[in-house]
RNA sequence: GCCGACAUAGCUCAGCGGUAGAGCAGCUGUUUCGUAAACAGCAGGUCCUCGGUUCAAAUCCGAGUGUCGGCUCCA
């Protein structure tokens, strides 16, 4: 059960939020608790920008309680590139309703109210905002007093801000006046529960940006639109890669194109892992639930897993490929020379996601991981870390990208030994280190039977994701699942297992990569590598000749051969973003010659003409080296 | 799953009680062209599904499905 994120969003979340909304940096920053008292009332202002947010989003509840005086206010913190603010409402927001806040919101910075902090004695301002049927904010107030009274210390006073007519429940910072507020936008509106809470009362969250100046706030929404652009869904399409349909919702439906790209990447993965000595394996979809009650996933995960009834017995889809794995590994007596053993699979999964969590290629219900289980003695672990690292950079090099560790130590409700745990942990933290680089540390956050290693990248656009997983696994597979070798002194040993998939899920994965290359995927990636343009029909048939020069040399290459202008191939090549059109005419043809154009070349680029071996043989190593723009 | 929005031609969208529209793509014909859109014609739709209101529903109402923005979840 390699535990790739199939799903799980970028670390910051997605463009309408471009938004992170801090809480999801939890583990990494070593975050207060979840929804705490203190959190909520610090509405994350710790710079002079956030503190112009966060006093954006005041401004905004004033503006909303001015146009709905019934309004419960929840929180309003500062986030990346803005802030939000939550509201109990009587009726849903409107589009329409954003335009009349906003225009509140300018009167209000207009007036240039000062913020004036002022405390207030604990029984006091909890009067006040019981008084003004604040329930969200008295919650906040009786939670402090709690913590306060466990603590022993004093009980705290009670902050508020003021600005004009509107009093918040605030620790601050602010800026000094309405007035000091920069240029900003209402975004979106979204449900939101009370403190993440989905038992909780169900607020609406409206989402803002502000910024200094006006020119940084329409390179923000430039930033926004250029994201959706790219949106790989809209790429999807556009590219002719993959589909979806009401027939199978949270699973792509791959185009022939997508497809090649899908091979492509295998491919190269199984070159990979070919030189590194795995061995493919592959194991069946539909499994007997016995199987999932001994690796410990029924009762827990089943909600996540297809059931399916056969004969009266329950099977299921399988949601990952680990268990399964371990059956081959035990098909015969192993001694400690056979390890390493390195299984590849490149399983088909299905988890049930729920309904609402789908997204385009990066939350699917169907996926494929390239998934790895390696089962090796305990002396070989950290030499084994090690190279999974580089396999990793490796990987991820071939599309520009440098991978970022975080080590993920022993979560509370880890099953197994402690001593265990301790002996895993001190292992991978020592490849870690020898590995050499930064990591950061993400403690309790490893899986519940197995410390891991969780592999970040950034996007062109800045974006965090997590990608790939290690993980050392000494309890599971090896216990639940009696996994034995013969030692030199004839004695049974446990081996360790590791789980590791570096893509992770290919369809994420290509959906990432969509995104990061806005479309222009490298030549060795580019589902058509090069589009042979003849001038005139009269040009076709050499343009076929040249193709098969090509094609012999591996690459994918296509001819458009349709009784268009050659500047209309150009823009369709151009509009599909192949990596290279081959323009053919009179004069090429005479010397066995193409004029090569670039995708994207700028229009004063000199361009070459090339004979077409040479050709070839240039394509083929921008190919093999894995070259990128 | 929860809150909200949306669903019209292959794609992008207009129409919002009174006989279904455009651009692009497609097809046919003409054009054979030198670095991002030749010209003309034709064809293309259970207006997501099911119910309801109405003389009349793409349009109003309800339910379902899917998608989108978030929330929650993520072995």
């Amino acid at each position: 059960m390699t535990d790739v994120k199939n799903g799980a969003k970028q670390v910051s979340a997605p463009d309408a939020a471009e938004v992170d909304d801090g809480e999801l940096d939890e583990g990494l920053f070593d975050a207060p608790e979840r929804g705490s008292a203190d959190e909520l009332l610090d509405a994350g202002a710790h710079t002079d920008l956030d503190a112009m947010r966060h006093s954006t989003a005041h401004v905004m509840a004033e503006a909303v309680i001015d146009l709905f005086p019934r309004t419960q206010l929840g929180i309003g913190p500062a986030i990346a590139d803005g802030f939000y603010y939550d509201f109990k409402l009587d009726r849903p927001l409107t589009p329409a309703d954003l335009a009349a806040i906003e225009e509140r919101m300018a009167a209000s910075v207009a007036a240039d109210h000062p913020f004036v902090r002022r405390e207030l004695a604990a029984d006091e301002g909890r009067a006040f905002f019981v008084e003004r049927d604040q329930p969200f904010k008295v919650e906040i107030l009786d939670d402090l007093a709690a913590r306060a009274k466990a603590d022993g210390s004093p009980m705290p006073a009670t902050t508020v801000y003021d600005h004009g007519p509107f009093v918040d429940l605030c620790k601050g910072p602010h800026v000094a006046s309405t007035g000091k507020i920069g240029p900003f936008k209402l975004l979106a509106v979204s449900g939101a529960y009370w403190r993440g809470d989905e038992k909780r009362p169900s607020l609406q969250r409206i989402y803002g940006t502000v910024w200094d100046n006006q020119d940084d706030l329409d390179a923000y929404l430039w930033r926004r639109s250029e994201a959706k652009k790219r949106d790989h869904r809209r790429l999807g399409v556009q590219l002719d890669l993959f589909s979806f349909h009401d027939v199978s919702p949270g699973s792509a439906f791959w185009h022939p194109k997508g497809q090649k790209m899908w091979r492509t990447l295998e491919a190269e993965m199984r070159r990979l892992q070919d030189r590194r000595g795995y061995q493919e394996v592959s194991t069946p979809i539909l499994v007997h639930k016995k199987l999932w009650e001994q690796s410990g996933h029924w009762g827990h995960y089943d909600d996540n897993m297809f059931r399916v009834e056969v004969e009266s017995q329950t099977f299921s889809l399988k949601p990952m490929n680990c268990p399964e794995s371990t059956f081959i590994y035990r098909s015969k007596l192993r001694s400690y020379r056979d390890l390493p053993i390195r299984y590849s699979e490149y399983g088909r999964l299905h988890r049930n996601e729920r309904s609402g969590t789908l997204s385009g290629l990066t939350r699917v219900r169907q996926f494929i991981q390239d998934d790895g289980h390696i089962y090796v003695r305990p002396d070989q672990l950290a030499d084994e870390i090690e190279a999974l690292l580089g396999e990793v950079r490796e990987a991820y090099s071939w599309v520009g990208l440098t991978p970022r560790f975080a080590f993920a130590t022993k979560p509370d409700k880890a099953i197994g030994d402690p001593a265990l745990w301790e002996r895993a942990e001190a292992l991978v933290k020592a490849a870690l280190d020898r590995a050499g680089g930064d990591y950061m540390v993400k403690p309790k956050d490893g899986t519940f039977y197995a410390p891991k290693i969780d592999i970040y990248i950034d996007d062109a656009l800045g974006r965090e994701w997590q990608m790939a997983t290690i993980q050392a696994d000494l309890v599971m597979l090896p216990e639940r699942f009696d996994l034995t070798y013969v030692d030199e002194d004839g004695k049974q040993q446990r081996p360790i297992a590791i789980h590791r998939a570096i893509y992770g899920s290919l369809e994420r994965f290509i959906g990432i990569l969509i995104e990061h290359f806005a479309g222009a995927f490298p030549l060795w990636l580019a589902p058509v590598q090069a589009v042979v343009i003849p001038i005139a029909d009269r040009h076709n048939e050499a343009g076929q000749e040249l193709a098969g020069v090509l094609r012999a040399s591996g690459l994918r290459v296509e001819v458009d051969e349709s009784s268009n202008r050659m500047q209309y191939k150009i823009r369709t090549a151009q509009e599909q973003k192949v990596p290279y059109m081959l323009i053919l005419g009179d004069r090429e043809i005479e010397g066995r010659a193409v004029a090569v154009r670039r995708r994207g070349a700028a229009k004063d680029e000199p361009q070459e003409t090339l004979g077409w071996d040479a050709l070839a043989e240039r394509l083929a190593t921008e190919q093999r080296e894995h070259r990128i723009d």
